[in-house]
DNA sequence: AACGTTTGCTAAACACCGTTTAGTACAAGA
DNA sequence: TCTTGTACTAAACGGTGTTTAGCAAACGTT
């Protein structure tokens, strides 16, 4: 009898439609407008019926924080795709790059609870989780770990360059310029879009002078 | 009759007691904990009475903000005079930089006060609030400006460098290193503090590098 | 076919929250 | 003393996340 099968198909349904009602309500009105009530509403069911598929909000936003993984890893290795094969890998290290801040650009809200939700409240308890959304991140990691090294093995980067190292600096000078531009701690300097991009191909630019500088600091 | 002058200073004090008592309870139970009941509880008032001094919750975090702009603003420059008149502008740059990542390990909820909560909600019509915050945070910054400036006039940057695009390169790293350290992103790279702290000193290492090279990027 | 039993769901409640309104007690000035 | 204005609050409104008790329908078994 395939009913279990039938009854187990449908209760992953639902708990996909959640997930996706999650989903559009922070895109579309960020996370203010994103409760638990609202997504209820939006897929007609009561409050209480979420909880029997997510044993809290934080439950439900971590979800929602995989599939935001997902896509940023997917934007990230579109951009390195589209810049094509047969440019060099330190040119493929700017594409991921530009994906990164396109996709913070155009996903403000993933972004946000990607990044700025997690934050500091663990630390211990709930690492399980939280790893699983760090396996997807280091897809993307793990990527551009390899175009880095790549770029030492074709010369354009110094051969010792720690590329664990080097692509986690350069990852965080480029969030930091997104995650300051879109708190609008930029506007004196950066305020609109187009100037935005001008600063992050001049910081994309300091990346790589610094990583083909042979090392001898001070 | 100095009576109201009596009562414009009780008044005031009042109204200092509640930035207080917000900055009491975001230093001690983080954003979570923070509300306007609590507030409340904290002053021995009513809630109501908040509304009498600040027009919204909002008003009343920007009021903290810009008491964290100060701290933040007098952590960097204490850093950087901590450093000594005789070391390098380059080496007072470094100063000021550990400074940033110093407040914002020490005050971590000051920290996303001020850089996670602006973000994107407004871009219009409140520009004066925003204004006076981005006054203080500019005191440092044009702190940072100087001091960049006169390494460049020393010889050790180059003599060309863009000194404000440099100095907001520079705050994204750090800013960048910090928030994914915060946020538990860089678990798997550097989990400790004291990891952590050497990967903001290599760091340093690669934006002087980058200062320092002759620029002939591409 | 009838009878427990399990499953999927919800109404209602609890304890919070930000904010507004109507009103009170009291001090100041006339 | 009477009026006016000031400082404050109780209570309410509509929202939130979450839990609990219970209901109706489907299921497995006899």
């Amino acid at each position: 009898m395939g009913t279990i099968e039938r009854r187990e198909r449908e209760k992953e349904h639902l708990r996909e439609k959640i997930v996706e009602a999650a989903r559009d309500i922070l895109s579309e009105r960020g996370l203010e407008g994103f409760s638990m009530r609202e997504i209820a509403r939006r897929i007609e069911y009561s409050p209480a019926t979420i909880y029997l598929y997510f044993q809290s909000k934080e439950d439900l936003v971590r979800a929602v924080v995989r599939e935001g993984m997902r896509r940023l890893s997917d934007v990230i290795r579109i951009e390195m795709e589209a810049a094509g094969e047969h440019v060099s890998s330190a040119e493929r290290y700017r594409a991921s790059g530009r994906g990164y801040v396109r996709f913070a650009l155009e996903n403000t809200a993933y972004f946000h609870v990607i990044f700025d939700l997690p934050g500091e409240a663990q630390m211990e308890g709930d690492c399980s989780a939280l790893m699983e959304g760090e396996a997807l991140d280091q897809a993307a990691f793990e990527r551009v770990v390899g175009v880095l090294g790549q770029a030492c093995r074709e010369g354009t980067y110094r051969k010792d360059l720690d590329v664990e190292q080097a692509a986690v600096i350069g990852w965080a000078t480029l969030h930091g310029l997104v995650s300051l531009f879109l708190s609008g701690h930029l506007q004196d300097f950066a305020p609109t879009r187009e100037q935005f991009e001008v600063l992050v191909e001049r910081s994309l630019d300091m990346i790589g002078l610094a990583w083909r500088t042979p090392i001898e600091t001070r």
